[in-house]
DNA sequence: CCTTGACCTAAAGTTAGGTTTAGGAATTAC
DNA sequence: GTAATTCCTAAACCTAACTTTAGGTCAAGG
């Protein structure tokens, strides 16, 4: 009968996996926007069972919830997102994996030569401010591993 | 005048560029173990720089802070660690990162091929419980990206 | 000596991303 | 028709990793 009624909450956490409690949440945080049914139950499209997964992966891939809503805002409103839409998002997708894997392949080489050369603590240790630490206070670069440079 | 009176907290921040609460923080989680000077206040070896350093660029390997001590933990006691004590502890540190880098690695060509064929919501799709979250509750693969198989 | 800046503790507050609880109302199953 | 589910909201609670606040003590410069 539920054929074009939508799915309910329930349902959605059945095929998805996550909890109940969890959807609810993401609704708050606009991320999934579903109707109401005459006793006042959520009730979603087909097309949410999408936008939460795509929400798990980029989860995974270290996105935050207002980032991950950014990308979802991309999608065209009105209508059901097509392959395409999808694509355009995963793209953008793909080129911030691609920069964080280049930052943690840059640390690892860094730290490679950190051991093989023994340094640990020298001036010319790399591995200083590899990420935007420094941004968030607007401190200068921080040497790590030891001494700061002159001491 | 003060050579090997130890260095204060403040000075161990000015060095670090973390915060002085945060340093406390770490001490009460047992990651730096100061003494204490006649007036009750901290005093920290040279070798802290480093103990701090570390506990830094781990964190920005995705640590947390109770993995970062049991890593601190396998220095030696009683002694000033050796280079080769740290080149110990970064080895593991190392395969960690590898292990990551891996991880994304993977994801980012299950989400090129998706990408790449438009599936993105069909049962072949490959994006589907790349990490441990299934084991968190003992749920098994979840099929992400859209529709479950058979549905 | 005395002021100022650095330091102390304990406890409460903060953010992200949720979960749990309490008290009801709607749906579904028999 | 009624019992068992499922769902609702609001608010409290949770963890990690800190920061902030409040009320006081220590240390260094002039």
């Amino acid at each position: 009968m539920p054929l074009n009624d939508g799915l309910s909450i329930g349902a959605l956490a059945d095929r998805t996996g996550l909890a109940v409690s969890a959807i609810r949440y993401y609704e708050a945080q606009g991320l999934i926007k579903p109707w109401r049914n005459a006793g006042g139950q959520r009730r979603f499209e087909r097309a949410d069972l999408r936008r939460l997964s795509f929400v798990m992966i980029a989860q995974q891939f270290g996105f935050t919830l207002p980032q991950i809503k950014a990308e979802l805002d991309r999608l065209p409103g009105g209508r059901t997102p097509t392959k395409a839409d999808w694509a355009m998002i995963s793209e953008g997708f793909r080129d911030a994996l691609d920069e964080r894997i280049n930052t943690l392949t840059k640390l690892r080489d860094n730290l490679d030569g950190c051991i093989g050369c023994g340094c640990l603590s020298l001036e010319a240790c790399a591995l200083y401010n590899p990420t935007d630490r420094a941004a968030k206070k607007g401190q200068g670069p921080r040497y790590l591993m030891g001494d700061a440079p002159g001491v």
